[in-house]
DNA sequence: CCACTATACGGAACACTGTTCCGTTTATGC
DNA sequence: GCATAAACGGAACAGTGTTCCGTATAGTGG
């Protein structure tokens, strides 16, 4: 084994490059969403579109890329919740606090949702380390007889991202619709 | 007044070449989806796509044609489902309907939850025409007590349309989150 | 300190969109 | 038939994502 904790050198201009990428595709794509042009991510980072594609296989991974940290914060946050409030209070405030996050990325639910391949790293990315979050929470509040057993976390969690996609919030709150889903959770 | 009744020439091949390319347009998209390039339309038509623009001012426009039919026929049903159903099974059997027509339209969805200003028609033509029946179901329920009243039909539409985008419906039933949104509309 | 080489860079070039433009063709009315 | 206005076709334009490759350079062994 070569790799893990010696090896290879790293250039010092690529990992600074690396960075600027990563710091000019938050703000881009905070300025004009996920769908913002390569090129202008490249620019703004200073750098040719070859060094961005050199870095990220393609534009979705950048996106990807940006959003880890975000993601794993979220993810996070379930447990906390949990461990502070009732099941389904924690549940409600878990959505509360995704539906702000999606809602405050500009295209990111359009991304999801597009089906474009090219998309694919994305929802694999938000799947992943947020089902089990929200897994965890479902099932807390179905144990607590709160809400119905039978729901599946990834669909519930595709579906409140399907309808966050529209949501200012000015006040952080979710919108009727998500509202509307939840309620039809409730244990009857 | 030059225009009522005997004015303008409709040139015989122009009538033709419409549709044709709302023929092209239909095959295309059950093959490929909304987002077919417009070339391949054109071409399956047999027209070159300056007449496609001709006839068309955009895309979205032509898919506006094509659908408008269905769409139609899917507010019409609206009226004829009152008539025979009791209003919340009313409601339902016409959601799953109106379900299957967008799930059926590969891309529809997409193309109305894009965002993209090039789509404008599409959201307008299908909130024109069955926002008012979907009030007049949402409205049939409420006063026989079964639903809440205080749902806004566009927003409940959007977000029907939002989350049937896959489901494959083999048996022609709407998604399991169509359902829960449909049980969280129930009066408490 | 220098030369050398793998690494990384920049941006022109490619493939594919939607849309526009305009020279050419053609249907229609006389 | 002819003239003419309508309609056509497809090349051309603008804007994407992505690839490619000649050039520049960071790191290193002497």
């Amino acid at each position: 084994m070569t790799s893990t904790t010696e090896p290879r050198k790293v250039r010092a201009d690529a990992r600074q490059n690396l960075d600027a990428l990563l710091t000019a595709a938050r703000t881009v794509f905070a300025r004009a969403g996920v769908d913002a042009p390569a090129r202008e991510i490249a620019t703004e980072a200073g750098v040719g579109v070859g060094t961005l594609y050199r870095h990220f296989p393609n534009r979705a991974e950048l996106v990807a890329a940006v959003f880890t940290s975000e993601i794993d914060a979220t993810a996070a946050a379930a447990g906390e919740l949990l461990a502070e409030h009732p099941p389904k209070e924690a549940l409600d405030l878990w959505i509360t606090r995704f539906t702000r996050f999606v809602a405050t990325k500009q295209g990111l639910s359009a991304a999801l949702r597009s089906g474009d391949p090219a998309f694919d790293a994305l929802p694999a990315l938000l799947m992943g380390k947020l089902g089990p979050a929200l897994a965890s929470l479902l099932d807390a509040a179905a144990a607590a007889g709160d809400i119905r057993d039978d729901v599946d976390p990834l669909e519930l969690l595709q579906a409140v991202g399907d309808l966050s996609h529209r949501a200012p919030s000015a006040d952080g709150t979710p919108n009727p619709m998500v509202r509307l889903l939840l309620d039809g959770l409730r244990a009857r």
